[in-house]
DNA sequence: CGCGGCTTTGATGTTCATCAAGTAAAGTGG
DNA sequence: CCACTTTACTTGATGAACATCAAAGCCGCG
C-alpha cells in the first residue's frame, strides 16, 4: 500500500460526483481526499475497524465479503472502477459492520473522509438525496444478485457469472478471471472442483476457451440460454 | 383494504420517527399520512408501480419478496410491526424496482407521502444523515441473512428461521407460524416437502411441538447448535 | 358436498459435495 | 538461479443431501 496525494485537475473521480455537488464543495472534497494503492489480495477494509471514509475505486477490481463462523469466505460482490464501494457500510455502527473489502487485482481507491462526505450531505440537500438514491441501487444489486444466483444450478451459475465478467465488469467477450476459482465458488455458492469441472464441460462443448485464467466465449447465446434457464 | 385518517395524538409511528424531527415536520407528517388495512394475503406494494409513499407497520407482518422467471416468489424478508418498509425501495427509478410487498399476516399500515420525507430530508440534515443510517442497516440485515442461510443445509436453516421467529418477530418460544410451509420454503430456499420433513424431524426428536400452525420450542439449545452447525 | 390448495409421508433419482491423487504454477529461501 | 514448499488447478470415484414424483388425508370455502 502506497500513499499519494492525487492529481485533482484530472481526477476521474470528479464526474463521479454527481452533478448536484457544487464547485465549492467539490474542491473541499479533493483537498481532503487521499489516494492509495493496494497490490492484488491486500485489505482494504476490515470488518474490525469503523468506516470513517467513503472509497471510490480508480483502477483494478475489489470485492466485497464476509467471513463466516466456519472461516470461510462469502464473497458479496465485485466493485468496478469508478464505484463508489463502501456506500452499503457508511454509518454502520462499528459492532453492525461484517463486511470486508480486499483487492482483487492490483487496484487504486481514492478515499475521502466520511466527515466531509457528512458535512455536504448536511448542506446540500440534492446531494443528501443522491447518496440515499445511490445506497438503494446498491442494495437492490446485492438483492438482485443474491436471488438470481441462489435459483440457478451449477451450470446457470457459471453462465451467469462468465457473462458478468464479459458484459458488466470487461465488456469484451475475451477475458483474464481476475480470481482463483476458488474465490468464484465463494462468490456464486459451488466448490472449487464444480467451478472447474463445470468451467471444463463448456470448454468440451465449446462454449468458451480456457487459457489458464483467460476465457474467451465462443458461443455467448447458448451461454445465455443456460444462464437463463440453468 | 380500507382506509382511514388515524388518530395521530396516540399514534405509534410518531415513536419511529427519531428524535431527530422536529415537532413540526411531525406534524406535518402526521397531517398527511393515511393509514390503510390489508387482509393476510394483499398486494401492499407492486414491483410495476413507482414506490412514491414511505411505508411502516402498525400492525401485522408483511414479505417482501421478488417473482423470478419460473414464477416463482422468493421471499426476502419479513417485516414487523415497527419498522418502515420501502426504505429498500424509495428513490428508485420504477424500472429498477423489483421488489413486491404483501401482508402475510392482516396488516394494518401508515401511508406518508415521499414527497413529505423528500422535504423532511431537504431541510433537516440530521434526519438526512439518520435515514441513510436506517437504510444501510435493512440493506445489511438482508446481506447478512443471505449470506447465513445460504451457508446452511436444510436442518440449519429450519433452526434458524424458528428462533429468528421466536426471537426476534414473536418475542416467544410458542408461537403460530404466520406463512404456509411453502412461503417457508421459499425464504429459506428449499422445497415444501423438505420443510415439512425436517419440521417432523425436529418434532420426533422432541425438540419442537407442532400443532398445525402453531410451534413451541422445547429445547432451544439443541435447536441453537443445529441453526450454529448445520 | 365437492373442489382446490395445503400438508404429510414414502420411494426414487439427480445433483452436488466430498474425498483422493496427481499435475501445474507460483512463491521462497539458500 | 535452482531446489523446495506451498498454493492453484484438474479429473475421477463415491456417497450424501436434496429435489422430484406420487399418493393420500385434511381443511376451508363457495
Amino acid at each position: 500500500m502506497s500513499i499519494n496525494k492525487c492529481e485533482c485537475s484530472n481526477c476521474v473521480i470528479k464526474n463521479l460526483f454527481v452533478y448536484t455537488v457544487k464547485d465549492s464543495d467539490l474542491e473541499k472534497i479533493c483537498l481532503n481526499k487521499v489516494q492509495k494503492k493496494y497490490k492484488k489480495g491486500e485489505i482494504i477494509i476490515s470488518s474490525e475497524k469503523d468506516v470513517d471514509i467513503l472509497l471510490c475505486i480508480k483502477s483494478g477490481l475489489a470485492k466485497y465479503y464476509r467471513i463466516l463462523e466456519n472461516n470461510k469466505q462469502y464473497i458479496i460482490g465485485l466493485v468496478k472502477p469508478f464505484d463508489i464501494i463502501t456506500y452499503l457500510v457508511i454509518f454502520l455502527q462499528k459492532e453492525d459492520q461484517f463486511i470486508n473489502i480486499a483487492a482483487v487485482e492490483d487496484t487504486e481507491v481514492c478515499f475521502v473522509p466520511i466527515k466531509e462526505i457528512e458535512q455536504i450531505i448536511r448542506t446540500n440537500s440534492n446531494f443528501a438525496i443522491d447518496v440515499i438514491r445511490k445506497i438503494v441501487q446498491a442494495s437492490n444489486d446485492v438483492i438482485k444478485r443474491f436471488t438470481t444466483i441462489n435459483n440457478k444450478n451449477l451450470k446457470g451459475r457459471i453462465a451467469w457469472i462468465l457473462l458478468d465478467f464479459a458484459d458488466n465488469i470487461y465488456k469484451k467477450d475475451i477475458f483474464e478471471l481476475p480470481m482463483s476459482r476458488k474465490e468464484i465458488g465463494e462468490m456464486i455458492g459451488m466448490t472449487t472442483e464444480n467451478v472447474i469441472r463445470t468451467l471444463s464441460e463448456f470448454r468440451k462443448e465449446k462454449i468458451i476457451k480456457i487459457n489458464g485464467k483467460e476465457i474467451e466465449i465462443i458461443e455467448k447465446n447458448k451461454l445465455k440460454t443456460i444462464a437463463q434457464y440453468g
